[in-house]
DNA sequence: ATGAAAGCGCTAACAT
DNA sequence: ATGTTAGCGCTTTCAT
């Protein structure tokens, strides 16, 4: 036997059994609060396993319930919460109602074969978790293999919803809406958008609610405003970078997200340009660096913890109710956190 | 038998033994890498498991070999790395290292009785963890507890130096001395110190580089400059504000870390004072804000992921060697990176 | 070279 | 009301 570690050895079922003069099925009785014990008996039993300090050995309970009572965050780098703070945020409500719950929240590397391909990662090819989480979208193949295991799987932030799965999800589209909206609120009529095709259900809804906000007010969309290849905060400054040269250039941009309108501001700064002076900003999502650039950012806030702890309890829910079907939610964001990056015209 | 989940069976390794016509420890000697079994049967049986796939069941082993396989992060407010950038950085390399030798990370918060004495966590109380990490410096009592459970535990970026424990940190004194050091080369005669007394044993340390580094130059100290009970960011903005008022201020200020340094810078800019021109600051740690900030905050950088993958290697050596002593190890860091927050003089 | 069987710590069905 | 015992999936000792 491999007692590899200097670990104290636990005291175990049988010792308390001994102590009371009982048999372990007693004893396991009273741990788990079942009928059938003497008052008396179960006082003595209930005093040793308090005096003692014990606890059941939860490796043997794995073994036995077939559960893990780990859950796993499965993170790819392009939403890891490792690097983007959105992520970040939302990863702490999630490892809170875990812990709350009993479970551990384990982390787990996705990776990839030669061909591409994601590798069931060891986590949950040897079912060492109950239930699976993940950030924003997932191929569909894949999706497919993982619901096949039978280990409930929850989806954070995705933009496309796929049948029969649990998620959790805010309206971008609703969100942009709202962002442009508050820009005209503030006398904006030449508003640019800043986007990122590369997710192009997340590009989508955010273009869309620009383009209603816009239709709604009856200003023309100019799309030579419009920056959509911007995947990164880098690309949104060499992307902004660029359009500043243009002659006709916008008094204000959308970004459909924070890290995104940092990119550009900073090109924008750079430039010599003054904001919101010369131009104005508005970001989606309220990250932690949105209080801390300067100007600080005017952002349509997120409350990342909640989206973390939502997608918890679904999946204990889930792992609650085997068999159950899993549908897509969406939470409702209406804050606007004004700050400084926001010039009021006219 | 509580088979609660909807999670599919998973082949066992009587089912292999069955398939290839064997007994189990047959099985088990091939998935083992044992000797005594005949190359034909080897192979055969090797197919089998490769064809199905078939994993070990992990919770069955953590049964028999007496081990969790999780690596437990002991979380306090004060040093949260859902807090605190700096830590987040530590936990990325920590989480890397136990991964990539097969362990899970479990992150527990540390919780008080109505004494204010800390409460054994579920995972330690359990054995649920084969060791231990905590961040930043622990009671003796409560570390003399944890020890007592035989759990191998490392101390990460500590101040104080328990006997017989694996701690990984860096020497602060040093750094500090070369931050001040640093400012005396770009001509600053007068520096100002800002550090955090609630944290005897690294504001003394960081003290002493500052005291040093004055000494060796010859320049006097004064009092009046020395900022020590900054806590925090807002308590660095509320301190340096009042310094502000002062009718002879420093030129510039050795902060102990980054997040005082941005608070205090704060506090300058909303003074209508110009950094670096009317004052300069060099920080220590190099977080993520530090770029961000304006201006972006010179700073002698930490390699932070390495502080926690060499925490890793600790507790992973630690855990293979029963019985171990444990011992203290320093980490030498001295890049220093150049950004706006300093102005050369003369 | 291979198999039978005990046992890791616990639960739960079945006896008494 | 309490005890006996068969597993959960695997490793390892001891037979053969």
């Amino acid at each position: 036997m491999a007692q590899s570690t200097g670990v104290k050895k636990k005291i175990t079922i049988r010792d308390i059994a001994q102590m009371a003069n009982v048999s372990v099925a007693t004893v396991s009785y009273v741990i788990n609060g079942k009928e059938g014990v003497g008052a008396e008996t179960r006082a003595r039993i209930q005093s040793i396993i308090d005096q003692t300090g014990f606890t059941r050995n939860i490796n043997s309970r794995r073994l036995i319930e077939n559960r893990s009572y780990n859950i796993c965050l499965l993170i790819r780098p392009s939403s890891s919460p490792f690097q983007d703070l959105f992520y970040y945020e939302v990863m702490q409500g999630l490892l809170e109602t875990c812990q709350q719950a009993g479970y551990n929240l384990i982390f787990c590397h996705l990776e990839r074969d030669e061909s591409e391909r994601f590798i069931m990662p060891r986590t949950v090819a040897n079912r060492d978790c109950d239930g699976i989480a993940i950030f924003q979208d997932i191929d569909h193949q894949f999706l497919t293999e993982l619901k096949e295991t039978g280990v409930p799987v929850v989806l954070v932030d995705n933009h496309s919803i796929p049948h029969n799965t649990d998620c959790i999800r805010v309206d971008n589209r609703l969100l942009c809406l709202r962002a442009t909206n508050y820009l005209i609120s503030q006398g904006h009529k030449r508003i640019g958008f800043l986007g990122n095709a590369n997710l192009p259900d997340f590009y989508n809804a955010s273009f869309q609610g620009y383009f209603d906000a816009l239709a709604a007010a009856k200003m023309p969309l100019n799309p030579a405003w419009i920056l959509s290849e911007a995947k990164d905060e880098q690309k949104a400054f060499a992307d902004m970078n660029h359009l500043l040269s243009a002659s006709r250039l916008p008094t204000s941009f959308v970004c459909s997200n924070d890290h995104l309108a940092i990119g550009a501001m900073k090109a924008v700064k750079a430039y010599g340009m003054h904001i919101p002076a010369d131009m104005s900003f508005i970001g989606i999502d309220d990250i932690v660096l949105s209080r801390y650039v300067e100007p600080a950012l005017t952002t349509l806030k997120i409350d990342k913890v909640k989206l973390g702890s939502v997608a918890g309890n679904l999946l204990l829910k889930a792992i609650d109710s085997p068999g159950s079907k899993g549908e897509a939610h969406t939470l409702e964001m209406n804050e606007i956190v004004e700050r400084q990056s926001i010039k009021r015209l006219s």
